[in-house]
DNA sequence: CACAAAAAGATTTGATCATATTCTGGCAGT
DNA sequence: ACTGCCAGAATATGATCAAATCTTTTTGTG
């Protein structure tokens, strides 16, 4: 996603805006959440005329949203005309680490030199809010902030393309991910936020991205392992 | 770019085929090949209106097809409600010299682990087309032989996800490529292939890795040079 | 009077919808 | 099981509306 459109989004959210968001765009990102945050299963099918209900939308926006989705891996053809959340695999685990091993330690390692006090502020709080969720045991709120922690270290880096990777690598493993929290709680999740911060602000990039290299490696690690695969 | 998708279409194409691909799917194709070898110049607008003449199909396929090349880095949207072919930027280009790195080479150590004397004689036989064209200075069949060339690698690879993301970085630099080629011809153009398919060949699948690297970087390299960037 | 900035109008293009058509999967009946 | 029919869902078209750009005209100033 580019980060032009979340603001777009977030100006125009609710608000009798003066710029009117495409509907192709808002019902992109309604689903994009439901896919991240875990309104939608793993199997799950996906059908356009459901959407057009569920999100009150017409017909073309709802097909257009889909496609993009689809091209991003977030959801998948079944060959006959139906759509649905794509179920995870171990092979396609496998290949979700490694993918994510390559490109987020190299969005560390960019944002460690460029990254702000105010940023490294506004991780703290973020990962304040994450501790708190975790705390209280809130799925949908660790969900969320986790991937807020995770989208803002993209965002210092300022690496479009790398950053749209990670996002699409997101997606592939976002239902999965509300699964395996579903199933074990948010206590023994990795966490190896602390550290990275911790290595950020004394402008040590390459420990930051070790830091968040184990960060990744455990998590998708509990998946794999909590879906037996 | 799913293969089952691309063996579909060659299955379907042109014959009166049993199975009948979507309009929006043959108008992706067909734009997505226009986009990797070049009718289409960086910074290019695309307007729906004029694919729907230029390649006579429906607005609403055109629209879906526009959609998903954008998810895939593409196209790009201009924020008014434009498209255009992306112009490349130094960071850009360095963005997607890692990614390339991070990514081909892990390709090519799967396919080493599986890859069969049929897959290398494939391999050969596309490299010799290659060098045919790049002797001929054919500029256009060396852009098609040279992708032929790694794509089939991704497919030997069998990593779906991996090859996805590959597919979608050739998208993004194949219009400059197009440009480099068009200005200095193709002569002096990166070649180890030969070194490539030797350590396949003798199931060395870190050399093959190491070989690929050197490809992938000497060509972006290129690329970056040429455009003063 | 010449020039340029601004306004108004015309035109192109994108966004969306209603609707017709095609396809798929299930079900009834053999 | 097999075949053919039907309901529902997806695909695709063309019409309509809205937004952006281009063109022309108007207006203001030196």
């Amino acid at each position: 996603m580019a980060s032009s459109e979340k603001e777009a989004l977030k100006v125009a959210y609710g608000t009798e805006n003066p710029k009117r968001i495409p509907a192709h765009q808002q019902v992109y990102f309604k689903l994009r959440e439901q896919i991240l945050f875990g309104e939608l299963a793993p199997g799950q099918p996906v059908t356009i005329q459901g959407l057009v209900e569920n999100l009150d939308a017409g017909m073309t926006p709802v097909r257009e949203a889909i496609r993009r989705l689809t091209a991003e891996g977030a959801l998948e053809f079944q060959g006959n005309r139906r759509v649905t959340v794509p179920t995870p695999t171990p092979d396609g685990i496998e290949e979700l680490i490694y993918a994510r091993q390559a490109i987020e330690p190299e969005l560390v390692r960019r944002a460690a030199k460029i990254i702000t006090a105010d940023d490294i502020e506004s991780l703290t709080k973020i990962d304040n809010d994450l501790d708190a969720a975790i705390t209280r045991g809130d799925v949908g709120a660790y969900l969320r902030h986790n991937y807020a922690f995770h989208a803002k270290l993209y965002a210092v880096a300022q690496s479009p393309i790398l950053t749209e990777i990670a996002d699409g690598l997101w997606l592939r493993f976002g239902p999965s991910l509300r699964v395996v929290c579903g199933r074990i709680g948010t206590q023994n999740l990795p966490d190896e936020h602390k550290e990275t911060l911790q290595a950020l602000s004394v402008g040590d990039g390459a420990r930051a991205a070790e830091a968040i290299r184990q960060d990744v490696m455990q998590g998708m690690q509990q998946v794999k392992d909590s879906l037996n695969l």
